[in-house]
RNA sequence: GAACCGGUAGCUCAGCCGGUAGAGCAUUCGACUUUUAAUCGAAUGGUCGUGGGUUCGAGUCCCACCCGGUUCACCA
């Protein structure tokens, strides 16, 4: 049986002394199907990428969290793993990309595989071996350990070739089982195999007329000029039609484990038949939930919606990432701006907690030993919490690190840049959080005339005053003005402060943060605010 | 038509192998303040979607249903 979803596989029983961690969970089957399959060889994970995009969040996701599944392995059974990064770049250039360069170029090379399109960026050999190279790239940035697979590299040189001859000999039953699954149209010229059309390179989606097993071709008929053919599928002169190129593949290089999303549900369980058919078992696999965006609509590349992994870095360091992708793969998560302060916290709660902990499979169930690599790095922490800095920079008006930092040391003066890099990363990381959403969102109401007079009287005061006096005497001062002008009650004149110059109800004592933000800047401050005010009187709210 | 994931405090969510509900934020009160950031203490707040079943006992397991969201039925 088991077409049974990978996820919905029954618990072990005998998971006890497992660490709660679903990685864990996953390595279990890892191991089951390498002891099924049996032999020494280390046990293969797989990741596979669609040639015709760019890496994006997703890619990141299931690379880490199949690097995850292999640390548990690992860690599980003393055992070998590689990971292999398949990319079908043999794969046939169906429609032209609208963000790339040389449309009308790409739109001549229609069906060809990619592998044998120029890059349109020029860059290149081909347009695979652009993307190829930017999927490479990408994994190396983040330290990701792999071996980079091209299928038309595995095609031509022959390496898939017996599986190929194996599947011309069950390709009856292979048909059989995919045809039901296909629309009436589809269905009438399926074949699970695409000859490579001997003079123009394109990759043939027509009917199989005749299959010779012994001989490891297949006839089929040329739909434009009538010529009958009969290709061989070996050597790359065929590739698979990607449901049985998937299952195809699995058989050939005996992968062990695959995650993939659950649109894909459907393409595994027919592709896992496939499989067997042609001999062995498929992989273990986790089906991960797909990303909402805002609006809880799903993430398309093509719309743009949702959180690009640029966007996300700019905003926090990758771990912050890495926990986010770690927690609840099989749940549908909002990824949007406003859940990476959280994921960073979570982190940094779970490596404090790590070095806590002695109990080495409680530490095993820690995402912050996944996420470093089953060791962890202390380095790589932050007493302050990402939501304290980015209260710090909101209610400090934080425009630049020194100022943001003036603050901090005043709220532990045992930090500092030098001593604790990772927070000056954070730091870094939460100014521009803090501008780009916080601020915007902020309203910063207008003075009444009174108190228009006394912010004057105050940005005068503070630019005749000595640059030397202490936050206390700085204090003294906008205390003395809020009296003169008699802004009853006295606390209002610090309401006023914080709402019209830093659009807020509550804030650090004013001297305090007129010292820190530097005498000329709240002068400017302030003016600022007065200047901006000074023509529409109707915004108060 | 088929499949997947959710439905737990106002919000976002945690609840592992079943044992009389937890966190953060929000709200309220208090401490400290020549003021009201960060900080600390406390309180309020949930018939765990509905109905059955198993059990001494179910948010937790089983079944059915309701609601919400998504995906696949062309390509990959």
């Amino acid at each position: 049986m088991s077409d049974t979803l990978p996820n919905t596989a029954s618990r072990p029983s005998d998971a006890s002394d497992l660490p709660k961690a679903w990685p864990f969970e996953e390595a279990r089957k890892v191991a089951s199907h390498v002891a099924e399959r049996g032999g020494d060889a280390p046990a293969l994970l797989e990741t596979g990428y669609g040639p015709s995009g760019l890496p994006h969040i997703g890619t990141f996701g299931e690379v880490a969290r199949t690097t995850w599944v292999r640390l548990a392995y690992e860690k599980l059974t003393g055992r070998k793993t590689r990971l292999l990064a398949f990319s079908d770049d043999m794969d046939a250039l169906r429609k032209v990309p609208g963000n790339v360069p040389n449309q009308e170029m790409l739109a001549q090379h229609l069906g060809l595989p990619l592998s044998r399109i120029p890059d349109p960026f020029g860059r290149f050999e081909s347009f695979s071996a652009h993307n190829n190279a930017m999927l490479c790239e990408f994994l190396d940035r983040f330290g990701f350990e792999y071996e980079f697979a091209s299928a038309t590299d595995y095609y031509t040189s022959g390496r898939f070739d017996d599986a190929l001859r194996r599947m011309l000999e069950v390709h009856d039953e292979v048909v059989a089982t995919i045809v039901p699954t296909l629309g009436a149209e589809r269905r009438a010229t399926y074949s699970p195999v695409l000859p490579i059309h001997p003079r123009t390179g394109q990759v043939m989606q027509v009917p199989v007329l005749g299959v010779n097993p012994d001989e490891a071709t297949v006839q089929w008929k040329d739909p434009e000029d009538g010529t009958l053919y009969e290709t061989s599928v070996l050597g790359g002169h065929a590739k698979m039609q990607w449901k049985a190129d998937w299952a195809m593949r699995w058989y050939a290089l005996g992968v062990d484990y695959e995650m993939s999303g659950k649109d894909l549900i459907d393409s595994v369980k027919l592709s896992s038949k496939i499989c067997r058919i042609l001999g062995k078992a498929p992989p273990a696999g986790l089906t991960y939930e797909l990303f909402l965006d805002q609006n809880a609509q799903k993430i398309s590349k093509s719309k743009g919606n949702g959180l690009s992994i640029e966007e996300w870095l700019h905003y926090a360091p990758p771990e912050s990432l890495a926990q986010y992708m770690f927690n609840q793969p099989t749940r549908a998560k909002r990824l949007f701006f406003d859940v990476i302060p959280r994921a960073m916290d979570e982190y940094l709660a779970n490596v404090d907690k790590a070095g806590a902990t002695p109990d080495e499979t409680v530490l095993r169930a820690n995402p912050a030993w996944f996420i470093h690599g089953g060791a962890i790095d202390p380095a790589l922490s932050s007493p302050v919490s990402f939501t304290a800095l980015l209260n710090l920079a909101s209610v400090a008006n934080a425009e630049s690190s020194e100022t943001l930092w003036k603050f901090l040391r005043r709220y532990d003066p045992t930090l500092s840049p030098e001593t604790h890099p990772y927070v000056d990363r954070l730091v870094g990381h939460a100014l521009v959080y803090f501008k780009e959403f916080v601020r915007p969102a902020k309203t910063f109401r207008a003075p009444s005339d009174a108190e228009r007079v006394a912010l004057q009287d105050l940005a005068d005061a503070l630019r005749q005053a000595d640059p030397s006096l202490s936050p206390v005497e700085v204090q003294d001062i906008v205390f003395e003005i809020g009296k003169k002008h008699q802004i009853q009650p006295l606390r209002a004149w610090f309401g006023c402060l914080y709402e019209v110059l830093l659009g807020q109800t509550e804030g650090p004592r004013f001297g305090i943060f007129a010292s820190l933000f530097g005498l000329p800047e709240t002068v400017a401050l302030i003016e600022g605010a007065l200047a901006r005010d000074a023509i529409p009187a109707d915004r108060q709210t």
